[in-house]
DNA sequence: CCAAAAGTGTTTATGATACACCCATGA
DNA sequence: TCATGGGTGTATCATAAACACTTTTGG
């Protein structure tokens, strides 16, 4: 190919990653923001972002401003969907690609970067961000639920043993609805990605628990017949 | 707010729009694709795309190419994905957010603009696009079949008035795969969106196909218990 | 021994699938 | 009258939902 003139530039703009954090504590799902410490809006809660760079793509971006919070690399993340009202940022002309990720709380000791003021809230009570972040978080919330009946996303959000309680738990909490024990162990067992150990965990009850683990294989092998965890939703 | 200074500006990228057009003949779903008339891949089928203003946000971009191309406005047009591949496109950096739009072929007498040389393709047979444009459009593909089971896309995609062997053979050709007519029929009248008229359309048989249209009030009233169009996808 | 959480099955209801024949009409 | 596409109903199967009691054990 020749040498081809380079597109005209005065329509170039700013691009911003913004991740919607999700966490899991092990008993409910939880949405990490931050608090600014710049300007504009110095002080507000605010989902963590940062600037496409020329060196990388949006998911390098993206990957870049989580370990940049949470020091974590191969974090689930998954691209949601771009904003980019005019005025959206008062500084600038800027359009932001929010990504979601998903976190086990205490599966990684996870060391929130010092340099960050941030905060773990309950889903279904954080304060007003920034911008149109609420927007984003809310978009993000729809996309989890779906993705929570199509794909094992305890996978990411559970630690590596967890409780049948556990798992439920989840559930309850990504669609804040009581949901059925015996019909949700039965449904989770039947789509056969769990193996269950000899380990139990005591530390809820006297009887104990047993412990479970995910297993990828079998995800893998069963994929193709589908995954669907039907729940309800009234 | 005090003045404050605008981000550092080295990392400005363009940001395109391309819009992945699907239509419907009433027969088949087809894609619309150019054949480019400039550098780079001068000759090589391509999505209509075009770079967005600092103007106008990306919504009205997509719109803007697409009124560009075809002429019409007011097209349901839906944000899809955005592609950031360092070197996607080899002229300069360029991100790009893919939009889908859905069109009904003959609803509107479609002049397609001649300063382009358009053409339909079948959805399962079209030439290979240049740079990444293959890839969006299968995702957007899958888009589309998912919203297909939740949405009543043939208000987009089918004429004003249209026979039940038509909306059968939108979705044939959106799944590509055969579905029982009598299944078909009876499970579209339960999701209680369609109005039968009185009319009649013969140009397919002697005895002729009774007509309908979508009743929007209807399908608003009806769509907080859901819409649920299952086809089984082996 | 008892409080508290873990664990376990069955029945019913709903919706998906498979399947085949009659109808109306213009040529 | 007959060829062609239009229109219709039922039986079966799979899965979701509703529902309550027994087990275990540390304190």
């Amino acid at each position: 190919m020749n040498k081809i003139k380079r597109y005209n530039s005065t329509d170039k703009v700013m691009v911003a990653v913004d991740c919607i954090i999700f966490g899991f504590d092990n008993e409910r799902l939880k949405l990490l923001l931050i608090k600014r410490s710049f300007e504009p809006e110095i002080g507000k809660w605010s989902l963590m972002g940062g600037f496409l760079k020329k060196s990388e793509n949006l998911d390098q971006a993206a990957a870049r401003v989580l370990k940049n919070l949470t020091g974590l690399e191969n974090i689930y993340l998954e691209q949601l969907y771009s904003y980019s009202k005019i005025d959206r940022d008062p500084v600038d002309r800027t359009i932001s690609v929010a990504y979601f990720a998903l976190i086990s709380i205490d599966k990684y000791k996870i060391q929130i970067s010092k340099d960050h003021d941030a905060k773990w809230f309950d889903i279904n009570d954080y304060p007003k961000p920034i911008f149109d972040h609420s927007k984003m978080i809310k978009k993000a919330l729809v996309r989890l639920r779906r993705k929570a009946l199509t794909y094992p996303i305890g996978f990411e959000l559970l630690p590596e043993k967890f409780t049948m309680k556990q798992l439920q738990d989840l559930y309850e909490s990504i669609f804040n609805k009581e949901i059925d024990k015996r019909n949700f162990i039965s449904k989770v067992i039947s789509l056969n990605v769990l193996i269950k150990t000899e380990e139990k965990d005591k530390s809820t009850s006297k009887k104990g628990a047993f412990l479970y683990r995910f297993d990828e294989n079998k995800y893998n092998e069963n994929k193709k017949q589908g995954y669907n965890l039907s729940i309800k939703l009234k």
